[in-house]
DNA sequence: CGGCTTGCCGAAACCGGTTTCGTAGATTAA
DNA sequence: TTAATCTACGAAACCGGTTTCGGCAAGCCG
């Protein structure tokens, strides 16, 4: 810049000329700081005037300039949301629908989604703090909550509102203290998967958890236990697979699961990119999902209804996370209560072709496993 | 609000207590407009202050605030994207990758990114106007150009800076006029696809073009024709069908083409999602694709390299546009000159199992399609 | 030595809002 | 009727920056 500079470069600005509360004053003959209140309802002012400069106001089309309000306010109006690039998945297709979710909402309570991106939990926090020191947003939504998470630790201690999608403190003493979330059942999602397999005859039924960082690894292993419970069938420790992460972890469980002497005849799995895994393994021992080997997981990703037989699945339904999250982050920007801002919803089955009636049972499967393997 | 409320909400406000360009002059003894313009390169400002100056800043940790300058300045210094769910696709799983490449190149240069999302081609107008009048961005990135590009349009009326992902115009007097932009050259990667089919021992290659309002569709069905005639095949106007938009159009198209009395031997697709659809063509007639059927097809979606074969098709590295895209916005609005905006990148061509060496000819492909056909 | 630049900085206005404070006039209470 | 209280608004300070303007002191020139 430099004074000379001034004029040479056509500098291109965004929309001038527009209408300013100073506009409004002029024309309705009161003052700036009257037309202020009277917009912000400011009980010192008359119903009479508050009326006439709402009318004035819509009907030259003024909005106000939100970071001028912000720089008395402190407050800009706009939702923080920070990608992580280390997380593998990431929402994969409907990481859209999140996104519209979350700024569907926040543009109808008037705000806005700024959205940065972070390579790891180090840059999350250098990210996090240079967006707060410039006041480009007023809070953040946390996503794929881990039991112990540092991303909100931190948020917490710098005082900067969050909302988590998830829960966090799962077994430790201090669960959700301080936090407000959003969630989905996912307890009651594989209990419901457990439940089902059971009515289609399965007695022998497995479980892939996953890695136990994430809250809702803990949540969903719940849902499968009281699963168990609830259809009295005793558990099995030799049943049950955790920490499984990627896919092929999730093809090397199933099979692990298939070589039992006492195989189980359906598998429960915690993430459909896990469960993936399960269609190569049972390949592999030239079983049949959904007949031989009945397969449920959990998310909704998309890739599972390219597969052959589609993957059953809970779908969750992203779009509406994101529209209540944001919600719930302005309502706690605005000052209410975390423990008031609290949500959760149901997961919704997707049925597909991985489950079905038992027609083996456990031991019938072992024998043609090993006549596979052999 | 109103005066009798302070107070009550415990409002949670964000970060408190910063140092302010205010903190810096009066520690440094100097005034407020001094340090500013010291800060901002001014040359009235003479070498010495300004190292003190920023010394200083570095030292106490100033950040300025960026709303405090917008309100002054008019540049909020943000990046505007709209998300359109009215689009088949959107990216798919490499959304992400975009974001982070915009949000990454926008960080680098003291920017951010501000995401709405709209639903319709009216809703984006909408969306685009109220972020302008907030002055919540500076301009917009827009992808997927139209030939004629309606949000183009409008943005260019508005003067809002924006730069385009793909170029718009084709075939009209008026190409790229004003417009910056950032392309994958498609002309190129359907002319080396056709080349490679060439050398592969292809003759009748056939085209499956993408719909005619897209901009893209035409440059890469010039690459086509550009490669049939390097090779010095003749064009055979049967073996192209355009306004291709879905996976199902897409197998209805290789269909066709292979129910010719003389076939394609191999099959260029304008996209990825219609490019799928030829695998259940394919299958129907009972042909392997890679051996008796080629395909080559571009984009680099997600889906193809979990196909069985995977995919061969032309890579678009979406977090380097993301972040080319970003830049050029960014010197887009600090004045430089559309013309001198404009960038073109290859894309890459990603080795799948669609294609090879051509082991039937034509009337040979031919016969065997008739006999499964019978 | 006086006049004229030039370099460098302070003072103050300004951007578009919000918020505090004071007060005229109407209303109520004494 | 007068004093006290409300009601409803104006004036002005303020938020954290940017930008304009004016002027002092040093340097240059003849």
């Amino acid at each position: 810049m430099g004074r000379e500079n001034s004029g040479i470069g056509q500098v291109a600005r965004i929309g001038l000329g527009r209408v300013t509360i100073a506009d409004l004053a002029m024309a309705l003959d009161l003052s700036k700081g009257t037309v202020s209140r009277a917009l912000n309802e400011y009980d010192d002012i008359s119903e009479a005037t508050k009326m006439r400069v709402a009318e004035a106001a819509r009907r030259m089309g003024y909005r106000p300039l939100e970071h001028a309000q912000a720089i008395r306010t402190g407050r800009i109006k706009s939702i923080g949301l920070i990608l992580q690039m280390d997380e593998h998945d990431g929402y994969g297709p409907f990481l859209r629908d999140y996104l519209a979710g979350i700024s569907q909402s926040a543009s109808d309570l008037g705000w806005s989604l700024t959205v940065a991106s972070a390579k790891s939990s180090a840059d999350f926090e250098r990210t996090a703090r240079r967006m707060v020191e410039q006041r480009r947003v007023d809070g953040f939504i946390l996503p794929r909550t881990l039991v112990n998470d540092t991303r909100f630790n931190l948020l917490q201690r710098m005082d900067v509102p969050s909302v988590l999608f998830g829960r966090v403190g799962y077994g430790t003493g201090t669960v959700d203290a301080g936090a407000s979330w959003y969630d989905i059942d996912g307890e009651a999602a594989l209990a419901e998967a457990v439940n089902r397999l059971v009515k289609f005859g399965h007695c022998r039924i497995g479980f892939v958890g996953a890695p136990a960082e994430y809250n809702y690894s803990h949540i969903r292993r719940d849902g499968y236990l009281r699963g168990l419970a609830e259809a009295g069938l005793e558990h099995d420790p030799d049943l049950m697979i955790s920490d499984v992460r990627t896919f092929s972890d999730g093809e090397r469980a199933a099979r692990k699961l298939l070589l039992l002497a006492e195989p189980p005849t359906a598998i429960v799995y915690s993430t459909d990119e896990t469960a993936l895994g399960a269609y190569d393994a049972a390949a592999g021992f030239g079983l049949k999902l959904g007949r031989d080997l009945s397969i449920i997981s959990y998310d909704g990703a998309a890739r599972g209804s390219y597969m052959q037989p589609t993957l059953t699945t809970f779908r969750v339904n992203l779009s509406e996370a994101g529209y209540r999250l944001a919600s719930l982050l302005v309502r706690r920007v605005e000052g209410e209560a975390p423990e008031s801002l609290r949500e959760m919803a149901k997961a919704q089955l997707v049925r597909g072709g991985t489950d079905g009636p038992a027609v083996l049972t456990s031991l019938q499967l072992a024998t043609r496993i090993c006549r596979t393997a052999a």
